[in-house]
DNA sequence: TTTGTCAATTTGTTCGTACAATGTGACACC
DNA sequence: GGTGTCACATTGTACGAACAAATTGACAAA
């Protein structure tokens, strides 16, 4: 059955190269998925039998299908077997940004500076980041515009080591690009997302009328180390944009 | 240093119960992280001292230890160690429900049951539960009230299997509350995060005024084995309640 | 002073193995 | 026919071991 498939899958591991054998693994196998070559439902070989057949062991392949449970896409139950999940599968909420969304989407996004700023951190500000009260950071607001409708308004402090980032980066590339730019990774980000009523001043930036519904996030962003990095306060016109997440119970 | 700490934390392993050891050491090291005795930044011993200590083999350790960075409680750099995040921890969208969130938060939460019938599923929901359009589904639609306020409300849709949940169980406890009674877990669910403007009948129940801000969630929910189990679209009051997500970068 | 190198520390990857727990299905028994 | 039991298949937990890769700090060399 899935036999011919597994097996012209894994044709070409690369065993001597700097990426990981679970990974490359993991790799084939999500795209199997979301080509559809494993469709929903499909039983795939147990974890003995597939270790086997590509000379890896079982803890290996176990990484690797256990990486796909945790992202959605398999589901497990002893003395059953594994199988891909029901359901569409739609990629969840991860950590990019709203022009990378829009770009993926295949609209043109465009941004446009309407404050740039060095503040001395608030409090807010300063508890968000893990920096000194009082300390200098970026401060950044923008528009969003995506084939020229206006889609939503961020407003972003990064702390002092960003200070460098200039006008004109910001407005040919989103943040996050940037951010990755400069080799930094983002780890952890807590997300708020809630709603609220527009003002005049804020229904005139997005092109609609005061009073009506706008959709708020606000989050915050560390690197590995645990240092905060970016801290944002958005808010979406909510007829344009709203957040998927995938929830997956350990 | 942290010496201390852990030779207490660890002073009672069940070695033969049914609880895995792993589990057992990642949910003391959670309630350490969450109480504050293991702080923001605090470093954690290395992972073999660990295991010699509570006599636990590497992998053990490593697996809780792999846990609690997936929920974005620990960061750990090779090379340098595994440290308790900085910035404060607040736990995350998890897969519970509104009558969870706010019996947690030490409100009262009570229901109204504004109907409840066996409908045939429609287009959406038959795609959303992937069940066969036109088949029996329990149709609920619910206020939710906490302290004598109105915060949402909440409609669902469950499959033929759910037919037998009666008006009476409804009024009493939670949806989930009452499926995690029947033996049901939730192990995927996909959620829509949106915001739009009430209309007269919406925030008549929810004691606003018309035209004011609503925060939406659709979400379905499926089992182990990828079964459809629940479809809701929800409405809440922005002012009352909002979403906090923990997004961890694998 | 700066740069390069090396050792020590710590997590990351991979192997191998054993037994436990759970769900399925066949078979014997009443 | 119904029912309980047993073997089988499959994932879950846990152990032990070895080497790879990244970071830091000390020390030597230019």
């Amino acid at each position: 059955m899935n036999t011919n498939i597994m097996g012209t899958l894994f044709a070409d591991l690369d065993r001597n190269g700097p990426i990981p054998l679970y990974y490359q693994v993991e790799q084939r196998l999500e795209k199997a998925i979301l080509d559809g070559a494993l469709p929903a439902g499909a039983r795939l070989e147990n974890e003995v039998a597939l270790g086997e057949r590509l000379n890896l062991s079982r803890p290996t392949i176990r990484r690797a299908i256990q990486d796909l449970v945790d992202k959605g896409l398999l589901v497990r139950r002893r003395g059953i077997g594994t199988q891909v999940v029901h359901g569409r599968v739609t990629r969840g909420l991860e950590l990019t940004s709203l022009f990378d969304d829009l770009a993926k989407g295949e609209k043109v996004p465009t941004t446009v500076l309407l404050s740039y700023s060095v503040d001395r951190a608030n409090d807010t500000v300063a508890d968000r980041l893990g920096v000194e009260l009082g300390s200098p950071v970026l401060h950044i607001k923008r528009l969003r515009v995506a084939d020229g409708v206006p889609v939503a308004v961020l407003e972003n402090w990064l702390p002092e080591q960003f200070l460098d980032i200039t006008e004109d980066n910001l407005r040919e590339l989103g943040l996050y690009e940037i951010l990755r730019g400069r080799g930094v990774t983002i780890r952890v980000a807590k997300q708020k997302i809630g709603a609220r009523t527009s003002n005049t001043a804020e229904a005139g930036l997005l092109d609609t009328d005061r009073g009506t519904a706008l959709l708020t996030m606000e989050r915050a962003a560390f690197d590995n180390a645990g240092v905060g990095i970016e801290y944002g306060s958005h808010f979406y016109r909510p007829d344009l944009y709203s957040f998927e997440v995938t929830l997956v119970e350990k």
